[in-house]
DNA sequence: AGCAACGTCCCTACACCGTAGACTTTAGGC
DNA sequence: GCCTAAAGTCTACGGTGTAGGGACGTTGCT
């Protein structure tokens, strides 16, 4: 009479008890994460979650701070920037609707990614948060733009890219359910003289079209850039022959 | 024989020993964040820098999260909106770049100022936090916006500000002094053949100019916007006699 | 088969955290 | 001089991250 629970040798893990690694331990936290927010992700209850004690976790991962690291590296990999046969400015409006869409599946890891890199110097950041960097400058390079120039225009482009993605989370973190009569709740509190005009913006408030509004502001952003930077390079995927050694 | 420490009744204050006060408290709290970074500010350390029972704080905050948001607001006070008799864009213009300075001189602020409202309905903010934006509302509307354009000006400017400063703040860490070579030695870190672009921008990154880089950006959006929405009011600082009610 | 070495994991312990609740001290009005 | 309310303190509790050391299973060598 064995017992049901671990009768196997080695076979389909009764209850999280394989080996851990690093992907699992990394995933768990992003599913916590996504579950319960970031006070709720400690090491103690990490490890309850894996049926493991905290203290193994530090085999994963040095401290919390890498941890944390790690997450975001783990979801940034869900981003995935591959170069097509589209002008540039295409590519970069799919990649930040991708990325918005990736930070509203994740919105507790916004926090982490625009946070953990204030207090790391570039070059000693995880890899995985330094990539799409790299590949934006190597699209925009292809694009014909120079070396300069494609930091510019990053600079530009994942800036208010950030900055509406986190706009948009703040603008409402209620079910869009009851998400009006919450809005409007909150804004009856503040004082009728001293807020007319946001108070009297509740509706508009209320039907916040984030990928509409990110489009409009990447539009403007993007031809503006076109006309003002590249020498020559406004449309054509590349002069297509300055693969340059190796 | 007195004792040369508490020798007046309630005089100069010995050191400290003055009665506590919100204000008091917040720019304490201010002090000890630009200093010494968010994790040094804890209750007890906090306590102990006013000379007081840790205890004796949750007098002038709920708690800690709520004395954050104290210190965000005591920031965002510093930011003067003052109308004047510019065009709305040199106006705007002149705000970004002092948040920008504000940032600078407070970075270790910037991680709550982008971070706090996520987890408040924009509603049950502090007040102080959304006084820039009834501001920066008004300031549209006296340049003669609708109110839905004000608000799509709004959103897009300030998360092209927003996502601007943390661009920057990113960049650099380190003492202006070693910049350079610090910069360097992370840069060296990365392996050769994933990020040839990224190493090759090293003394591209190692001189950034933070408020040309912004101002550039603004001008882009910024006639982009005018450009794009208001029908008649492109310069004119207003139809100037709509002062409606009292 | 036996054994040594090593990586994985757990246990214990410590210093520190936020804060609830009851207490003492202080300041001001009568 | 008392009374009262506010301001400040004390004690204690349950939580946190993580150092150090020991237990254990797995693996590779002989």
């Amino acid at each position: 009479m064995m017992s049901p629970s671990n009768d196997s040798r080695q076979d389909h893990v009764p209850r999280g008890r394989a080996r851990l690694s690093r992907e699992a331990v990394l995933s768990a936290a992003l599913e916590l994460l996504d579950a319960e927010g970031l006070e709720a992700l400690t090491m103690r209850r990490l490890g309850q979650e894996l049926g493991r004690d905290p203290m193994s976790l530090y085999r994963y991962a040095e401290n919390r701070a890498a941890l944390l690291d790690g997450v975001t590296e783990l979801v940034l990999s869900e981003l995935a920037i591959v170069p097509d046969d589209r002008v540039w400015q295409e590519q970069l409006r799919r990649i930040a609707h991708d990325l918005r869409l990736l930070a509203l599946r994740h919105p507790n890891v916004v926090p982490l990614l625009v946070t953990r890199p204030l207090s790391t110097p570039l070059g000693l950041r995880p890899l995985g948060t330094l990539r799409p960097l790299e590949q934006i400058l190597s699209l925009l390079a292809e694009a014909g733009f120079g070396p300069e120039d494609s930091l510019h225009v990053y600079r530009a482009y994942y800036g208010f890219l950030y900055g509406h993605i986190l706009n948009e989370l703040q603008e409402f973190i209620v079910d869009p359910e009851e998400n009006e009569a919450l809005l409007r709740l909150g804004l009856h509190r503040l004082p009728a003289k001293e807020f007319p005009r946001l108070r009297a913006l509740a509706p508009a408030l209320a039907d916040y079209d984030g990928a509409a509004e990110l489009d409009q502001g990447l539009s403007i952003l993007l031809s503006g850039l076109a006309s003002r930077l590249p020498p020559d390079a406004r449309k054509g995927p590349a002069p297509s022959r300055i693969d340059s050694s190796e």
